[in-house]
DNA sequence: GATAAAATAAACCAATTGGTTTATTTTGCC
DNA sequence: GGCAAAATAAACCAATTGGTTTATTTTATC
């Protein structure tokens, strides 16, 4: 089914995905036409449909795309650590750049993408619960390591405290992002870190 | 300027508002058309420019409508109590029953708002800063009635924690929605009273 | 029951929507 | 240099978009 892409056309569809997530993520799902397509990715309208069938196939790749990005970024903030405190200090110290340096304009492709999606794109919707997922996977895991490195208090609830940890940080995104301003966010992260510090222990 | 409406005309504007409300809520404002909005409401074309000059000026009505539902909801949940501790425990009771009990189909204005309004409806982006900052305001003083009357720690920082609380609920509405069920917003819920009593003591 | 307000029905508008097709050109690559 | 792959340009599609206008009918209210 798939033909085997030429570099050339494989460099193409990367840059159309990138432009595109862009798009998407300013301007949700229904409110990107092809005609804003075509302006940012510098592509006719035969060249988007050569690549992708539908919008809905371009916008589902855009996301997983813009996903990727925050999920490598978020890994990579807490690759030199293996201490899981540190590892924990490093992803709120993530977060606390997230609205300086956005993975993506437009803010969090997470939060963006799962309030338009969850009623009207069900592809795109199924798409965003993998991300949140894994996001929650990830902080789950790291409690857990936590707590086997003896350094956080073994009666932490680490899946409560997962969930907790991602909905705080997206309600916070939201309200940076809402206000414009950084400062809200960094509030709900100290604040976050305080919550933590009670419940893992002195981190 | 404004033609002072016969009541009949008032309760039509009213009707058509309440439906438009709901779809707004639901498909976003570049998701619903006209076409949506008849259908929706039984009233013509003609009736709905009688009515609002433009769907921008129809969907900011419609939230405002939305907004002031959850704003008396909140109020009413509050309203029995005259002790901070108990207004404090309401208000987050009523949060436990948001996803069940929702104040519009769709779930949360001020999420769905937020979210496609501030990078391309301006007039929509300013209507949800005023709710967000009656929220918080509300929580606020909330929590400084509770200082005054001596039931809070004197040394909580109600600005920061009001802004933890409306960044945690949304956050919490985010994923409920996300994940289409209610525990992960119980889960934040309950993980929020246990933050809160460790910041303004036993409640 | 008269009247004015409110709502309908429908024609109309230019522009845009998502999507398709085809012939032509440009291109990277062996 | 030749060839196939990739991209363009553009015509075309039916449907829909947000928005306007006008004549007609319904209706609430005095």
């Amino acid at each position: 089914m798939k033909a085997p892409l030429t570099p050339k056309a494989e460099q193409t569809r990367q840059r159309i995905i990138e432009q595109a997530a862009v798009l998407f993520n300013l301007k949700g799902f229904a409110g990107t036409s092809y005609q804003d397509l075509i302006e940012a990715t510098g592509v006719t309208k035969g060249c988007l449909y050569g690549h992708f069938a539908s919008k809905e196939e371009l916008a589902v790749e855009a996301f997983e795309y813009a996903a990727q990005i925050l999920i490598d970024k978020v890994g990579e903030a807490m690759a030199p650590y293996a201490h899981a405190g540190q590892r924990l200090r490093a992803l709120l110290q993530f977060y606390h750049t997230y609205l300086s340096k956005p993975v993506l304009a437009g803010g969090c492709p997470v939060l963006n993408t799962v309030v338009e999606a969850d009623d009207n794109q069900p592809a795109l919707h199924a798409r965003v619960i993998l991300v949140l997922n894994r996001l929650h996977k990830g902080v789950y895991k790291l409690i857990e390591l936590g707590k086997a490195q003896g350094h956080f208090k073994a009666s932490a609830n680490a899946q409560d405290l997962a969930t907790f940890f991602v909905a705080t940080v997206e309600g916070g995104i939201l309200l940076g992002k809402a206000y414009n301003d950084s400062k809200p966010l960094q509030t709900v992260l100290r604040q976050l870190e305080r919550c933590l510090q009670q419940e893992l222990g002195d981190f």
